[in-house]
RNA sequence: CGGGGUGUAGCGAAGCUGGUAUCGCACCGCAUUUGGGAUGCGGGGAUCGCACGUUCGAGUCGUGUCACUCCGACCA
């Protein structure tokens, strides 16, 4: 029965257009609708389940690590904007006015935040005195605005829900620990419970956050080979402490400015994990964020029995802590294979009377369509290996898709030729100037994507200049 | 911001040389069904993106405008 038909015929088919099969899933399963404002987007229930669920993960994993939630207006004054200027530079492009108030003319316009640095760094100026003060360690879940010209659900839009953490340390080696340990946090979430492999890496220099000294980044490949930045995490050193004129004071009274680091992930990721592991019959979800891990589809349920076992099966995986749903709508078991399909639902467990006779109960899984026949005695521990056998089996999927899409290459005409088999991330050395950087992109179509952590040396030339290379980098299209 | 495309019911479409809007899906009701998107019968729903113009008459022709979308550039 793990056939790989297109059973579902509503949706475009991801081979003959990616994009139209993106914004289809998005729709027919349920995420969003589209709202009179381009660019702004109503996450629907289901789309709304797995934000909260991410969220729930990501919360706790911050707190753990010794985070506190705070909450800042999502109004900053225009002068207040301005105070860092590579920051101002950076972002007046993309803000969004208030220039009113009712009827009244305001007398400074203030902007809608798009990243909120400026509030935080106005607010530490007011709290932080003493070393006793330090670190903060700050995070806030919120929305914010950037006025994008061509809008995306989920990838790019308008207004979007993030998280940024935004903390400040006596040190500058202590605050670079802690933007590599947030870049680990947000990596390890992809791997582990988003089933999404990420490169680790810092962004070149021409490709910073406005404002910081250095910015690491998690990189994902996608089903069509275009990368996406997953997350971020900025070392800014004390620049916007000196221009907002934060200081405390240290332990041998002197007057010292605080290192600071911020950190974000957005609703990206929902779009990432869906053109990660989405295929031709719709979503697929890892587990870890699934709103529904198992569904369970009655077959033939007017006839005795059936759905007191199907009920019987619902309360005890939910017992066993399973985020399940029975289906008894009166829908045909066909339509309801294909809707729970469509919205990506992990595992679809369907009783009917024939399992009911044999004491057994079937389980399928999303991603491969894979059918079992399993003894209805032991539904929890199935149940359990099962997601566990899902989110492994995503994530292989995953990683084979990206390696087959990594291309090594030393020279402009191998990246060209390269890339006749399709997008991916491209591996090639770099002198670190940014001419380079540019001209790659240039004469190739492909962009630096992150210098990894994890260095090779592919060459000792640069892949444009043939001057002696610096670095590894990862070069892709990005989203 | 540059280049292409599209606007007719919630969605997808048809509508010829102009004559007052058609089909499928979805929705509502009833019945029969139920192991891969069931069937029959009945029903409701559209000032054809918007504005102006040509005409006795515009979904259809003209001008303008707005929105959406895709591909680039910029960006989480």
């Amino acid at each position: 029965m793990a056939d790989n038909k297109k059973m579902v015929e509503q949706i475009t088919s991801m081979d003959e257009d990616f994009a139209k099969w993106y914004t289809d899933i998005v729709k027919k399963a349920d995420l969003i609708d589209y709202s009179s404002v381009k660019g702004c987007m109503i996450i629907r229930p289901y789309g709304y389940a797995i934000w909260e669920n991410i969220q729930r993960i990501l919360d706790t994993r911050f707190k753990e690590l010794g985070h506190e939630n705070v909450y800042m207006p999502m109004f900053i004054p225009e002068s207040l904007l301005q105070k860092e200027k590579d920051h101002v530079e950076g972002f007046a492009p993309e803000v969004a006015w208030v220039t009113h108030g009712g009827n009244e003319k305001l007398t400074e316009r203030l902007c809608v935040r798009p990243t909120s640095e400026t509030l935080f760094c106005e607010h530490y100026a007011n709290v932080i005195k003493s070393y006793r003060d330090l670190p903060k360690l700050y995070n806030q879940w919120c929305s914010v605005v950037r006025w994008e010209k061509t809008t995306r659900p989920f990838l790019r839009s308008r207004e979007f829900l993030w998280q940024e953490g935004h903390t400040m340390h006596a040190t500058a080696q202590e605050a670079r620990e802690e933007t590599v340990q947030m870049l680990n946090v947000y990596a390890d979430f992809h791997e582990k419970d988003l089933a999404i492999p990420v490169i680790k890496g810092a962004k070149t220099p021409s490709d910073k956050f406005a404002g910081a000294e250095d910015t690491y980044c998690i990189e994902a490949l996608m089903h069509d080979g275009k990368a996406l930045q997953a997350a971020t995490s900025h070392y800014f050193g004390d620049g916007f402490a000196r221009a907002f004129d934060i200081t405390f004071t240290s332990k041998d009274n002197k007057l010292e400015y605080p290192h600071q680091t911020s950190w974000g992930c957005t609703t990206r990721m929902i779009g990432g994990i869906i053109m990660t592991h989405g295929d031709d019959n719709g979503l697929v979800l890892p587990p870890a964020v699934a709103p529904i891990q198992v569904v369970i589809i009655p077959v033939a349920f007017h006839k005795e029995g059936v759905l007191e076992k199907a009920n019987e099966i619902k309360d005890r995986l939910v017992k066993a802590g399973v985020r399940v749903k029975l289906d008894d709508s009166d829908q045909s078991p066909g339509w309801k294979y294909s809707e729970y399909e469509m919205k990506g639902v992990p595992l679809r467990v369907e009783i009917g009377p024939r399992d009911i006779e044999g004491g057994q109960f079937v389980v399928v899984t999303r991603h491969n369509r894979q059918k079992t026949f399993a003894p209805i005695d032991q539904l929890e521990k199935i149940i359990a290996d099962k997601l566990v056998e899902v989110r492994d089996g995503m994530y292989e999927k995953a990683l084979a898709n990206r390696e087959k899409r990594t291309y090594a290459c030393k020279s402009i005409d191998e990246i060209n030729s390269a890339l006749t088999n399709g997008d991916g991330f491209v591996k090639a050395m770099w002198c670190g100037d940014e001419e380079c950087e540019d001209k790659v992109k240039e004469l190739t179509g492909v962009g630096s994507r992150c210098v990894p952590f994890e260095q090779e040396n592919i060459s000792d030339t640069c892949v444009c200049c043939g001057r002696a290379a610096k670095k590894l980098v990862y070069w892709g299209k990005a989203y």
